[in-house]
DNA sequence: CTTGGACCTGTCACC
DNA sequence: GCCTACAGGTCCAAG
């Protein structure tokens, strides 16, 4: 049903662990306890983290006329969108802005480590993700620390506008508006605010154009010209274009894509 | 509105 | 071993 290893290693998820037969989710103040069916307990509240309201018999059929993604849903079959914690993922991803995963995992667990509340599970020790009061409240210098270089003033930025408000409600808003929220806050361009969208705020019309699926859309579909758009004006004429081409679950065919993209590249993946 | 660069840090092909 | 390019982009100053 749910491939929750695949899930989990897509992209969209940086910190959790494999522990004997489950799998535990830092989201937020809570820790996810996972099995391969889905969450199955937590330390505060048990979410809907893999989103198991989506209608996939009906994405599949959206995808009918399209012959790659069409294997794709096969060859990923229980690939899902998470739903996550709205400020760990903001975080999360203005520290993957020109980074590679493999270190965006170390960042994220420092910060947890050096910011975070200790705590225990099942006898296992967990740091949580902190809040935005805490590392608003954080000299830049010591988020430096956790190796996340001139993105720890964005961080303390966006920390700060959370922690005030900023993003109270965002729940409610249509995706523009939404878009338009997290766009204030340093280190969110469009590219970073779709992320939040698709994996936050459950926007499946949101497709974040990473360097992999602007890649992806030149050679597969025709789409743009291959290269990453560098105005916000080239980022929303490609995203209509990809939103277009990929129909009313976009968010989830990118996912896909993702996968393939990278389980595609020489370099084994660094898991 | 478009173009050109700089930017922390780590890893990894090529010299 | 040493040097360069590049990594799930964003921001700022000029043209």
């Amino acid at each position: 049903m749910i491939d929750v290893p695949g899930t989990l290693s897509s992209g969209q998820v940086f910190l959790w662990r494999h522990v004997g037969v489950f799998w535990y989710v830092i989201d937020g103040q809570n820790i996810l306890k996972v099995d391969d069916t889905g969450v199955i307990d937590a330390t505060r509240t048990i979410t809907d983290f893999f989103r198991c309201g989506d209608d996939i018999d009906r994405m599949h059929e959206s995808f009918a006329q399209d012959p790659l993604l069409t294997e794709l849903i096969h060859r990923y079959e229980g690939l899902r969108i998470t739903n996550q914690n709205l400020f760990q993922c903001v975080i999360s991803f203005i520290v993957s802005a020109n980074s590679n995963i493999p270190r965006i995992r170390r960042n994220l667990q420092d910060i947890c480590h050096r910011f975070g509340d200790k705590t225990a599970y099942d006898d296992i020790a967990f740091c949580l993700f902190p809040t935005p009061a805490v590392l608003a409240g954080t000299d830049t210098h010591h988020i430096r620390e956790c190796g996340v270089g001139y993105r720890a003033q964005h961080i303390q930025g966006a920390s700060a506008a959370i922690r005030d408000g900023l993003c109270d409600g965002i729940d409610r808003m249509s995706y523009k508006e939404a878009q338009g929220t997290l766009c204030e806050m340093p280190g969110v361009g469009r590219k970073v605010a779709d992320c939040i969208l698709l994996f936050s705020c459950g926007h499946l019309e949101a497709v974040p154009l990473d360097r992999w699926i602007i890649r992806v859309m030149h050679e597969h579909y025709g789409i743009g010209d291959g290269t990453t758009p560098h105005t916000t004006r080239q980022y929303d004429i490609l995203h209509d274009d990809v939103r277009d081409r990929l129909g009313p679950y976009a968010g989830y065919a990118q996912q896909y894509l993702f996968k393939m993209a990278r389980n595609n590249s020489e370099k084994p993946l660094k898991w």
